[in-house]
DNA sequence: GGCTGGCCCTGTACGC
DNA sequence: TGCGTACAGGGCCAGC
């Protein structure tokens, strides 16, 4: 599933492709979710940015393209062929189409007034980027301290710091040896845990994203940051630090890898 | 205001 | 072989 690596990823190769060039029609699944992709239409794309998952690519009347993959969201040129029955939005930028295929349509588009995301409570309240300096090893912990709810609930809530998803979130805590159910993190391991977010998600984009299933690159490429993973997915493997065996438990209803003797609570 | 649980959505895996 | 069911999970929302 696209997480912060693989939306940075899309984002590095959409800018020489889309940058610069005018939107001469679009076209969206009927459902609310993409039918504003048609409100695109007119504009010039002067830019590709990225907020935790979300892409943002700003248009020239002072409006933005909010699109988030969801799951199984893949944006691409429109290959040559028969139609394809996923695609849930299309922009015609002239010389190429631009499109989203999302077999699941758990993605989004909106198209807001630039920087206004009450439309999208979720972008409107993202913490601090892994890579911001806003993003503090204290700031991390005095956030996970300020709720009760279990330290990985809190990471997938993009609130502690934006970009995390299942996959990267049990990375960093099993390499910064927190179990994913715990309430409560001491100081010390919340430094430990704000490295290794950093490292994970720096990991991910350094190897083009993690293709597990769907998730492939604008040039359909695969990432390879699944042959790298210490955790996630590796449930009746070997611990890599330690030896033991690790297990997949369920953590407020997502499907979570650790490994239980390193990541005691 | 914080938290929990259910829903959306569809391909895949698995059991019978 | 074919059918039914469970599962995967990010974000949103109703209800407590």
């Amino acid at each position: 599933m696209p997480e912060l690596p693989e939306v940075e990823t899309v984002r590095r190769q959409l800018v020489p492709l889309v940058v610069g060039r005018r939107v001469r029609a679009a076209g969206g699944h009927p459902s609310a979710k993409f039918a504003s992709a048609q409100a695109a239409v007119g504009a010039r794309i002067d830019a590709v940015a990225r907020r935790g998952k979300y892409l943002l690519l700003a248009l020239d009347d002072d409006r933005e393209l909010v699109v988030h993959l969801g799951m199984t969201g893949v944006l691409r040129p429109r290959p040559a062929g028969p139609a394809d029955p996923y695609v849930r939005a299309w922009w015609d930028l002239g010389d190429l189409v631009l499109e989203l295929r999302d077999v699941r349509r758990f993605g989004r588009v909106a198209v807001v007034r630039r920087g206004d995301h009450r439309a999208l409570p979720t972008l409107a309240a993202l913490g601090p980027e892994p890579f911001d300096p806003a993003f503090t090893p204290d700031g991390l912990w005095r956030d996970l301290r300020a709720s009760r709810l279990r330290v990985k609930t809190q990471l997938l809530g993009q609130r502690p710091v934006a970009g995390l998803g299942n996959i990267y979130a049990d990375e960093a805590l099993w390499r910064a040896h927190v179990h994913p159910a715990a309430r409560s993190i001491s100081r010390t391991r919340a430094t430990a845990l704000h490295g290794a977010v950093r490292a994970v998600l720096a990991a991910g984009i350094a190897n083009g994203g993690t293709t597990l299933r769907d998730y492939r690159r604008v040039d359909g490429e695969r990432g390879t940051n699944q042959l790298h993973l210490d955790c996630y997915g590796r449930a009746g493997s070997s611990c890599r630090r330690c030896g033991t065996t690790l297990v997949r438990r369920v953590v407020d209803g997502r499907g979570t890898t650790l490994c239980p003797a390193c990541q005691r609570r």
